[in-house]
DNA sequence: AATAAATCCTATAAACTTTATAGGAATTAG
DNA sequence: CTAATTCCTATAAAGTTTATAGGATTTATT
């Protein structure tokens, strides 16, 4: 399960994409309120991903978020990493956060292979599926 | 990420598998002590895998637990489901433990699509793999 | 009948993660 | 100077995960 924070900022995203040719910022009050999401909790997620440079942000009047790359190149692997981590099921599988399992002896590991196709599979997908589609 | 929960299971499971020609039960405190498993948690682990069919036990001495049906046959979706609940990534895209998301309309949910086809292909992967698969 | 050895069951708790909320600081436009 | 926005830190409530404790129950054997 992705979390409710991975889903906001999804959410988020697909808002801004959907409303990108507009000439003026967008407001996380906006987002919040068009997308039901808590407004404090949303300016966090904005923050984060405004500093892995997918958004930028302008502070004080008039300020408020845009893109800093185009929504047709920023994957949901990207914005699911920053939110939540790991997309593997194992740690020890993960190309972004590997971790070794404690007690797990991996190159005789049982259950390792299985996994390592789920994670090739799932990034195929993920990593094909831009923001941006999403809104088309 | 699957839970370590659940890894234990898988863990105990290939276990038994490997040791299925045996002819007596095997003991909890085997399995634990060979996989590394706490032994009250492994317990209780494997006390939910008969609940369900897939174990059968037996108490007392010389009891222990045995398959209930041939480990070729239990595929990896059924451990999975039993022990940490949905595979889908999201709520309302789970076949077995659906749950509408709250305030989003989902004919209408921009990233509902994405996450079926995972979840189509996670499931393609993961029920077509048994726990004997795992030992060869 | 007594004993040993296994599963079964319930309650509890420590640690961690998730999902926020509160209160303001800093910045910017007008 | 004011209003409006993002930015930052601290805190907390709730939920989940990962166990542990202490025994109850069952069964085979002696």
């Amino acid at each position: 399960m992705i979390s409710k924070k991975c889903k906001y900022a999804l959410k988020a995203l697909t808002f801004m994409a959907k409303n990108k040719d507009r000439s003026t910022p967008i407001f996380s009050s906006e987002i919040a309120s068009k997308e039901g999401i808590p407004k404090k909790f949303l300016e966090a997620i904005l923050r984060e991903l405004r500093n892995v440079q997918i958004l930028q942000s302008r502070r004080g009047k008039n300020g408020g978020y845009r893109f800093n790359k185009p929504p047709n190149e920023i994957y949901l692997t990207e914005v699911m990493r920053v939110i939540d981590g790991p997309i593997a099921l194992l740690p020890c599988v993960s190309l972004n956060y590997y971790a070794p399992c404690e007690a797990c002896e991996e190159n005789v590991c049982s259950i390792k292979g299985v996994f390592e196709t789920v994670r090739n599979e799932t990034l195929s997908i993920l990593g094909n599926t831009s923001i941006q589609s999403l809104v088309n």
